[in-house]
DNA sequence: CTTTGGGCCTGGACGC
DNA sequence: TGCGTCCAGGCCCAAA
């Protein structure tokens, strides 16, 4: 579900509600996710106290004070969220996978019908060095993201640039949409070969990823279908998208017809006069 | 080596 | 009402 702005929003949203609170009963489902920890594993958690979370691409960690910690990942559905106890409404909602109440009060619960999501725990302390990890890119609102090193990256390769732009090998965080998204903001083709883009064009496709991600941070992210913050309100964002899910609607900029076509495997949108593929 | 395509899951929207 | 088909925010791996 959530792409770097969601992910970013629930890690920051989670740290007044858990930080420095002990873990108490630690639950999971019988259900598989795409990954997931035994119950003998989950169990090594309690009574620790949470002291950091912390995100890296689209994984957030909760480290506990005794040298273990909690890797989540949501998927493509996957939410988190924190309620006091007696919350009759999360009583009836289904394919609930991990669920971890806490010794000060609260209940932090992981829900993902597809299950594409994940979590284990984890013992490194540096995530940077597990191998979940170790072969992401880099974070693009960091200073590290530059035109240098989106030119580098793929000044060999015959791929289309959403595509690219979509690889955590390269960069982490960006996903369908704000993919799709920057691209419209730089006024560049999806289908445009990444080889192809110059070092000033890879400077202002860099521009525009930070700035899309930063405006959807600060929008309180993107909602679709069921994404919402760990208090259960849901974002701003999708009331911006340009481009994303707006296929046969007018472009915002020169109402041309905005259009959806199909790269590796997912649905890409753009807006055929503001986006060039000459660069 | 790089790149593509399919698979993993459930549920909602749509067409008949 | 019910059934079938397609689609969905991510990631991983086999195959080409």
């Amino acid at each position: 579900m959530p792409e770097l702005p969601e992910v970013e929003i629930i890690a920051n949203g989670l740290r007044p509600f858990i930080i420095g609170k002990s873990i108490g009963d630690i639950q999971r489902s019988a259900l598989q996710m795409r990954r997931d920890s035994p119950q003998s594993e989950l169990l090594r958690l309690r009574s620790q106290s949470v002291m950091k979370i912390e995100r890296r691409a689209k994984y957030i960690v909760i480290h506990c004070d005794q040298g273990d910690s909690l890797l989540l990942h949501l998927g493509m559905s996957g939410r988190l969220l924190f309620h006091n106890a007696a919350d009759e409404l999360l009583k009836n909602t289904k394919h609930k996978h991990l669920t971890i109440s806490f010794h000060q009060g609260g209940t932090l619960t992981l829900v993902d019908p597809r299950r594409f999501g994940m979590y284990e725990v984890i013992r490194t302390r540096d995530i940077k060095q597990h191998p979940t990890m170790n072969n992401l890119g880099v974070e693009p609102l960091e200073a590290a993201f530059d035109a240098h090193y989106l030119h580098t990256c793929i000044q060999q390769s015959d791929r289309n640039i959403k595509n690219i732009l979509m690889d955590g090998r390269i960069v982490v965080g960006v996903g369908n949409i704000y993919a799709s998204e920057s691209l419209f903001m730089t006024g560049l083709h999806p289908a445009i070969i990444g080889a192809s883009l110059s070092l000033l064009i890879c400077g202002r496709l860099v521009q525009a990823i930070k700035e899309v991600l930063i405006k959807a941070i600060n929008s309180g992210g993107s909602s679709l279908k069921d994404y919402v913050h760990v208090d259960g309100s849901i974002g701003g964002f999708q009331d911006e998208f340009m481009v994303y899910g707006r296929q046969a609607q007018p472009c915002k900029i020169c109402e041309s017809s905005i259009v959806r076509f199909t790269q590796g495997g997912r649905a890409t949108f753009f807006c055929p006069t503001c986006q060039e593929m000459a660069s």
